[in-house]
DNA sequence: AATGAATGAGAGTTCATTCAT
DNA sequence: CATGAATGAACTCTCATTCAT
């Protein structure tokens, strides 16, 4: 009898059209997956869709808080480690396991093509700053351990390695036969060797 | 005394809005590139642009049909050196030369986008091919001189070259500070290491 | 609790867009009856229209296959008869009654015209083919009975009937002054006439 | 040396560009019979298009002329005569005539379609008033000679006259099978039956 | 006289968003 | 809460027409 709105109920919905919108923007990008098309994978009537979502960017800015949450969350794991490679490993495994999901690599780029849409540009620019600052962390914390190469200072490197993270999602999206599983060792020693520096 | 067709201004007029709509797909990505706007940025008439290209989707086409051209020639500059290292070296130099054009990164990216439009799937493979059927022909010839890596084969190694190349021109469009100019020499550095193999 | 579609309501909208359609496209021809147009005379917005019809063409198609409909509800009604020429004489007054709509005339005429759209060939040759096949049937019958001429096979006589019955429409478009009411008489004594055979 | 235009030089361009028109509207319709196809069905450039006729409604007033002004010559031909129904015979063998050029009907067709556009509206009303004008002078010479009904005053006479014409124009262009040489005698027999009138 | 490159108004169509039910 | 009919701004593309050559 109780009006209340059932919070459990009401997040589940969300993510259940957030789930949707994964895997029709993956498919087509943003702007070829339409309003309609997402509410057709949901399962969902137009009107309901905006009863969850204020706007079309407004569901986009949410899945990528979602992302960025999630970086947060990964930090506070790791906020125990002693061991500075320990951590930077677990984060290059993180996102090897994120690749295994094939959607991400598409949504990835196409987001990434989503230039305009200022509030989009910023959400993108607070979940990169994230992965940085998680990342300069463990790098400084290695460089003052002697475990890293200090030719090139931790920003930059960080740069770097997600310059190393970013291409391996691309290009599971891209190539045909580039998996997670196969060339997964392959990231983790080519990052590993980068950190360790040219001899 | 009839206004035949000059082959010539034609062409200089095709480049113009080519070169515009560089500038505008960099900056807005494909569908916020609007016709009008790439018109306006070109300094034409909507109609001039039908005249040049029969849809916005074969503006595309010979975008990237263009850049395929480029590989070739490339590839025929290359064709006479013996040396499998300096060929590889001339690739990167040469990747890192149109990492300066600051429009490439945000044009590859937003491109990477569009997977509707068959078309523009088809002709961003091919172009993909090109790039790394000429990798993987050098790569090979350095294999078998024993200069590089043979725990991958020569394919995967182009791939991850791509990557590499790939990653650093949008790590350029991506993040403020990441230059050409100033990352050329680590990314030269990082895809020679890779090739070198871990120790 | 939903919205959830009511049929009658949809079906009003559905034959009050395609009352609007007939009378802009019987004063302006199917070209120039522009979809906008249409939408001003109907009272709806663009986007409305599309909600009903898929395109410019489907809306045609509708109207079109009405009218073919309609064929058969009147072979129906005349499937009891007995007497033949009593069902010719039915056919030629539903045509005098469908020609005091004056538009009809005028959209007849305005449809005729479309000859590309290979879509609306068919369905206008569909609702011809329908019309002859009806008249065809009763003139058949007729000639067995003895009851008009036979120096013509049906078929032949059934063009005729045709030439007649559109040309008597088309007439009522087009002349001022030619009237259902005044020239319907006309049209009976005409076509019974014609079918009486020469002397 | 003489700059001036050579007369038969102009007219015969006129006529070649009118010959390509009839071709191509009889095919397409008048809407879609564009300038540029009925310039590359004519051989010529757009810009010598315009150099003929002011616009594209321009070419169909000249087109209509061109019919108007035959029915004069017609008109002429007959004035000698001194057989009311041997005129009418003539007329209606001067129509059976006419549709055996295939894009006739076709023509007639498309441009009954052009309501909009009030100066062809003109020219049409003024070629259906010339073959008015013509039948019904012949026609009320055989009613005072009483060789045909009286039960119906001439011009309503001409009317049904000009529907049986008309409706056969456009059975040939409609129907397959339906032609001038074969319907013709019928044609000429329904039209003598009509006027001989009911018995 | 003849050309065709250039133009821009206007067409059909899509789609995020609103709101009565 | 949930719906989907209704909306109109904005898009791509067509085409008659102009004009420099």
């Amino acid at each position: 009898m109780a009006r209340t709105v059932d919070p459990q109920r009401h997040e589940a919905r969300r993510l259940q059209i957030i789930d949707a919108a994964l895997t029709v923007i993956s498919a087509r990008g943003y702007e070829g997956a339409t309003t309609a098309a997402i509410c057709r994978e949901a399962g969902i009537g137009s009107g309901t869709f905006f009863h969850y979502f204020p706007t079309k960017v407004g569901l986009l800015l949410a899945i990528l808080a979602l992302g960025t949450a999630e970086v947060g969350e990964l930090a506070e794991r790791l906020a125990d480690l002693d061991e500075p490679m320990a951590a930077l490993e677990e984060i290059v495994d993180q996102a090897i396991a994120d690749a295994a999901d094939p959607r991400v690599g598409g949504f990835v780029l196409a987001v990434a093509a989503v230039m305009h849409e200022p509030k989009a540009v910023a959400a993108l620019q607070a979940d990169e700053d994230a992965h940085r600052a998680l990342l300069t962390e463990w790098l400084t914390r290695a460089q003052e351990a002697g475990q890293v190469r200090t030719d090139l200072p931790a920003d930059r490197l960080a740069s770097w390695v997600r310059l190393l993270l970013d291409g391996f999602l691309e290009r599971i999206a891209t190539e045909e036969g580039f998996t997670a599983e196969r060339e997964g060792p392959v990231l983790r020693e080519t990052v590993l060797g980068f950190l360790a520096g040219a001899h």
